[in-house]
RNA sequence: GGAGCUGUGGUGUAGAUGGUUAACAUAUCGGCCUGUCAAGCCGAAGACCGCGGGUUCGAGUCCCGUCAGCUCCGCCA
């Protein structure tokens, strides 16, 4: 350190220091001016301490202080005193002392800031991100860029102890059919070319492992041009891992010893290891979803059995169609109101649902529309399937099986208890399918990526019954959210032909767009296979926040704009003509 | 692409069913004040109510459109 700018952090100091001479330097917080006697609270990155000035003790210096505002930067020296003990202020980790000011220079002047420099301020987050620089000043939001450090050099310090190596892959890239809707850099030497910005680097990590580095990470930035959620940001960064020679459940130990020390350099929790795994299937019978929240029950129920000696048209229909009737429970659901049911039945609606069938359940039976489709020993059977009681309302949906249990999971997460226990359950959902089917574009699409490899003992089904067809995938997950997911790969060219295929690329068109992954499978690809964190997510998850946004430092918006730059923004005609590109006028679609 | 919520001094809010000086707190500025730390007391300044139309004698308030932010659905291999 500069030992001419500053000798000590102010939130450093303590009664160790007391007689101390001492150079700080910092921002200046709330002003008390009594008059003959002044305190000024100075912030800097540690902390913050009092400042005192006496009229009696120099008049120069005095005024001086008398013009100081808030958020004036200032260096001050002076001598630790300890305070008399009624004048300690216990909530304050310097309160037990203050710096008497002797000497002070006013390093630069500010604006009044537009919002306080404190933390749990209500402000428009409009104004926040416009002046992120001064909402990051806010200690809050300094722990946060700290504890994202710690997680990040925890990382990398975990990952090097096992010999991964760190290397960096190109921004810069080709675009890729397949998966998200890409951000694309004109190409000014090769005019009307594109690059494209990374959805993630999954291709350069396979191709290291054909280079036989074995085990890779990157800490990466990646680009998706889609719509945005809270949890969800046109950049962000992923724990990129990649490894040969590894089974899926050394990736697996290896990941959860990374979280694990997370949660208990962070929080100083032990987590029970190995994690639970799920076939995706499970999850989403059981849960309705492919990443179940674990910390509480209200499963749903299968009815397929039930709903087949009923006299309900809605639900046989769904049956014969080869879909599902799943059920869920809700624990003493009666002071739900008509009205609150009319909502879930939107909601449900709105989820792809034809509809939502409801009962209340009561001592002598349901009172429902659809009661009377149920004989008395029918609803008899529900009720023991569900365990319910007098007082609960059963929700019903008949549809395709993946619909049925999806808008159920959606609905069961509303009614997720309030109190949540505080230790985290982890789970890897595994088995995932290799494939789905695009009924828009008619087609088969991976689910994860088309390098990720189908279970061996599935092969035999990949061309009859591909949707079939289990993938060596598997996510990450964390109290219901989705933290991480990777696969084993593809490392012979001919499976990955083989699915290519499937995907519906003609041969031309793989080598075209996939040619240097094909040609470097032929050159000894080791058997591979990674995982990808979500470091956003995982950070926020560690400091409590809702949204990915608190923890990084300058996010965009909903409509992924950043307010303080103004980006995107028009650029000027050279750029564009050298770059021979023609801006259309917005179509009137009116 | 769709739905919902929000937008009033610098900031955070209040402004039932339209009615004329848009209220409060805090910050800001000035004055007083030697032990405050949410300092206190006195005083001042500060908003054409996101923007554009419309209805009306009259709109912060009602209607339409639009912009921005947030949340969700679609989308996100």
């Amino acid at each position: 350190m500069d030992q001419a700018q500053k000798t000590h952090y102010c939130g450093k100091l303590s009664t160790g220091h007391v007689n101390r001479k001492v150079k700080l330097t910092g921002w200046v917080g709330k002003r008390r001016d009594h008059g003959g006697l002044i305190f000024i609270d100075l912030r800097d990155r540690s902390g913050q301490v009092q400042l005192v000035f006496d009229q009696r003790q120099g008049r120069e210096l005095f005024n001086l202080a008398e013009t100081l505002r808030g958020g004036y930067v200032v260096a001050a020296e002076g001598e630790i005193l300890p305070r008399s003990p009624e004048t300690i202020n216990p909530s304050l980790p310097t309160g037990e002392i203050e710096v008497g000011v002797t000497s002070m220079e006013v390093l630069n002047i500010s604006k009044t800031p537009p919002f306080y420099i404190e933390d749990n301020i209500n402000v428009d987050e409009n104004l926040r991100l416009r002046y992120r620089y001064l909402d990051l000043r806010r200690p809050e939001m300094l722990k946060r860029l700290q504890l994202r450090h710690r997680a990040v050099k925890l990382i990398r310090d975990y990952l090097d102890q096992y010999d991964f190596l760190e290397i960096e892959t190109p921004f810069l890239t080709r675009s890729t059919p397949e998966g998200a809707r890409d951000f694309l850099v004109p190409s000014r030497l090769q005019g009307g070319s594109f690059y494209a910005l990374p959805q993630s680097p999954q291709l350069f990590k396979q191709l290291l492992m054909v280079s036989g580095i074995e085990r890779y990470f990157q800490i990466a930035r990646c680009f998706r041009d889609e719509d945005l959620r809270a949890d969800r940001q046109p950049e962000f960064t992923q724990v990129d891992i990649e490894t040969s020679f590894f089974s899926t459940e050394n990736l697996f130990a290896l990941t959860e010893g990374l979280v694990a020390e997370l949660w208990k350099e962070i929080h100083g929790l032990e987590i029970k290891r190995p994690f639970t795994q799920m076939p995706y299937r499970e999850a989403m019978n059981r849960f309705g979803t492919d990443k179940p929240d674990l910390r509480y029950g209200m499963e749903l129920a299968d009815l397929d059995q039930q709903a087949r000696k009923s006299e309900f048209k809605v639900f046989q229909a769904a049956l014969e169609k080869g879909g599902s009737v799943k059920g869920l429970r809700l624990p003493g659901g009666k002071r739900l109101s008509r009205k609150d049911l009319d909502d879930l039945t939107l909601q449900a609606r709105q989820l792809g649902a034809k509809g939502l069938a409801w009962a209340y359940v009561e001592e002598e039976g349901w009172r429902s529309p659809i009661s009377k489709f149920f004989a008395p020993p029918l609803i008899e059977e529900i009720n023991r399937k569900m365990e319910a009681e007098a007082g609960d309302v059963l929700l019903f949906v008949a549809d395709s099986w993946e619909l049925s249990c999806a808008v159920l999971g959606h609905l069961r997460t509303k009614f997720a208890p309030d109190k949540l226990s505080d230790q985290p359950h982890f789970l890897w959902v595994v088995d995932f399918p290799l494939f789905h089917f695009n009924e828009e574009e008619q087609r088969y699409d991976s689910d994860h990526h088309p390098f990720t490899a189908p279970r061996a003992e599935d092969m035999p089904l990949l061309e009859g019954e591909p949707l079939s067809v289990r993938a060596r995938a598997y996510d990450l997950v964390l109290d219901g959210v989705e933290i991480g997911g990777g696969s084993m790969r593809i490392h012979d060219s001919s499976t990955q032909a083989r699915i290519f295929k499937m995907l519906g690329l003609t041969e031309e068109e793989s080598a075209e767009k996939f040619g240097f992954l094909l040609d470097a499978l032929t050159y000894g690809a080791p058997p591979h296979g990674g995982i990808a964190l979500g470091l956003d997510r995982l950070v926020a998850l560690l400091s409590g926040d809702e949204s990915i946004r608190q923890v990084i430092p300058f996010p965009k918006t909903a409509t992924a704009s950043c307010l303080m730059t103004g980006a995107p923004s028009n650029v000027s005609e050279k750029q564009l003509e050298e770059l021979r590109i023609i801006i259309e006028p917005e179509k009137d679609e009116k």
